[in-house]
DNA sequence: TCCTTTCATCGAAGGATGTCGATGCAACGC
DNA sequence: GCGTTGCATCGACATCCTTCGATGAAAGGA
């Protein structure tokens, strides 16, 4: 679990980072690199807190999907919702992801600037 | 070069995506995986155009460097700028950074919503 | 207690990635 | 034309990453 980056990065503008923090940046990154995770952490943030053994209609073995499980877990974006009888859920972590869309430079949530108004989000 | 995504995948309420997105979207991020490039893209953020021969101080060898600019520019973040006697210079590609934050629920730029208040995006 | 279910961990195999030296190549200046 | 400078490409090597089967461990149910 790592401390969350409050620092934007590659939008211009942006003010000249030190090399610890293109690594802290780097590995939340590349847990984001990897279509497997990225379908884990969309299917998080669509539907909600999801049990693992959902995820097996992704095609991939149960210790891979642990394996991805893990390093989302270890990059702060996921996290254990709760565990009922043998079952674990899983669920996302919005400050995480957030933290990374405001270090590519985006507005931190467009909730607080201007409440939940779909056709604004989307252009 | 890639068309820039224009979805929203891991912020809570986005939609459920397909498996040619994720693969787009992973391989994006995957470019800001390595700290050296994220260091490089921090420079044409930060100060601008930037001529290759600068990211020498990043003590890595010419053809290393050459490397990171490839992925980056094949990632579509980065592009040449102009070349002038035997420099290159190389620039950011301020929409495709834009696409990620967007992906991952960041506002698509601040002052379409509310002009730039630095008091409302630190908290 | 014993078995089943669910998930995490381990170890191994194959492929991808970061790094470098050597080389190629285009733009100058002489 | 010739040498120099700056950058891209090539080939090689060490390391990391993704994936799997096998195993371990915890929670229940019979």
């Amino acid at each position: 679990m790592k401390k969350i980056a409050t620092v934007t990065c590659c939008s211009p503008g942006a003010p000249p980072l030190r090399a610890k923090e293109f690594e802290d940046l780097s590995s939340r990154f590349k847990a984001l690199s990897d279509p497997t995770r990225l379908a884990i952490v969309n299917r998080l943030a669509s539907v909600g807190d999801t049990c693992v053994c959902e995820f097996n209609s992704l095609g991939l073995s149960q210790p891979t999907i642990s394996h991805h499980l893990r390093i989302l877990r270890e990059a702060g974006l996921i996290e254990v919702a709760h565990k009922r009888k043998t079952w674990v859920f899983y669920r996302l972590v919005p400050e995480a992801v957030e933290a990374l869309a405001f270090a590519l430079g985006g507005a931190p949530q467009p909730e607080l600037v201007l409440a939940t108004a779909e056709g604004t989000v989307a252009r």
